[in-house]
DNA sequence: TTGGAATGTCAACAACACTGACATATACTG
DNA sequence: CAGTATATGTCAGTGTTGTTGACATTCCAA
């Protein structure tokens, strides 16, 4: 790696981290790091009777309380029979309720409880926890290069939806 | 957390990366770009009786050609049992030979048919088509930051096994 | 040589995705 | 108002991929 290029460096030795190799590298941190990330909050979840897809859900209410249904179906991009399964439970249990919308009465808008708060929490800061020392080991300089990269690889629909999620969060 | 900075790079302004909305949103992002990031795999696979997992089962063979079944097992965290089904597959169609081994004769030896190659190329030109375009339009300086934050992110056992298959690599 | 460890296989089950079909309530439109 | 479209929920069936448990084979060391 290393390299200063950039500038006026982008021809004869530059281009080099296109290379396949340097592709299947980064195609292999994404596989490996991706096992890292998934695997705190996981590790919480199987001592319950919810996985990874409740995680999920939980997260994006979180983070956008009162979402419909349909927008949340979007977000995760599973069907909506994958994603009752997961909303009837944590609707049953009491983690989440779901409430009737006011102008549409057909939407239903999603809310965690004080407990589906609480677990969603729990997970989070486990996830954030790794997430953090990642960060720090790696530096600012990094984070913004490393966001920069995830960014560029999403689906362009995708990305609007992360870019919205990011705008309305700060 | 906080902690004794850095360096240089680590005064004042700095240290703003690593706030919860921050980290979230780096989590957000992880998620989004995963799903880029197999998108195209998995659209080849699903016009095929295999998926994800036969993927990467092909793709660590070809990186590793010869290695065993143990040793794939650590490097995909599954189950014996889990990877034995795919191999099962992926022999019997014709796309993996399984080679018993001449020291142990209880180690078998995986590699890659002609047929075998030929899938894993298409479905690894497919994923690296997608990689080469974010790592082109995120500039070489992005992608050094993108490779350190994945690879902070790993669990040590997986960032071992990655900087082995990397050094093996070039 | 015998017992334990390593390796791999088979069977059964769970989580979570999918498709397809259909029901219900509500909203919109001509 | 009638008819169509939208949002949601549900049932049934299927596929992939993970899990445990049980077991056979092979190797190695006491």
């Amino acid at each position: 790696m290393s390299d200063g290029l950039r500038t006026g460096a982008m021809r004869g030795d530059s281009l080099l981290f296109l290379t396949d190799e340097q592709l299947r590298q980064g195609i292999e941190a994404m596989f490996f790091a991706y096992r890292g990330f998934t695997a705190d909050p996981d590790r919480i979840l199987s001592d319950m009777a919810y996985g990874r897809a409740h995680h999920r859900a939980l997260h994006f209410i979180s983070r956008a309380p009162g979402t419909t249904v349909n927008n949340l179906l979007n977000i995760l991009g599973v069907t909506k029979q994958s994603l009752n399964r997961v909303l009837r439970t944590l609707i049953s249990d009491g983690l989440v309720e779901s409430r009737v919308g006011r102008a549409d009465k057909r939407e239903r808008h999603l809310f965690l409880t004080d407990d589906g708060r609480q677990l969603e929490q729990t997970l989070s800061d486990a996830q954030r926890a790794r997430m953090r020392a990642a960060y720090r080991d790696a530096g600012p300089e990094a984070v913004s290069g490393f966001r920069t990269v995830l960014e560029a690889m999403m689906d362009p629909e995708m990305r609007r939806a992360y870019t919205r999620l990011k705008e309305s969060g700060q």
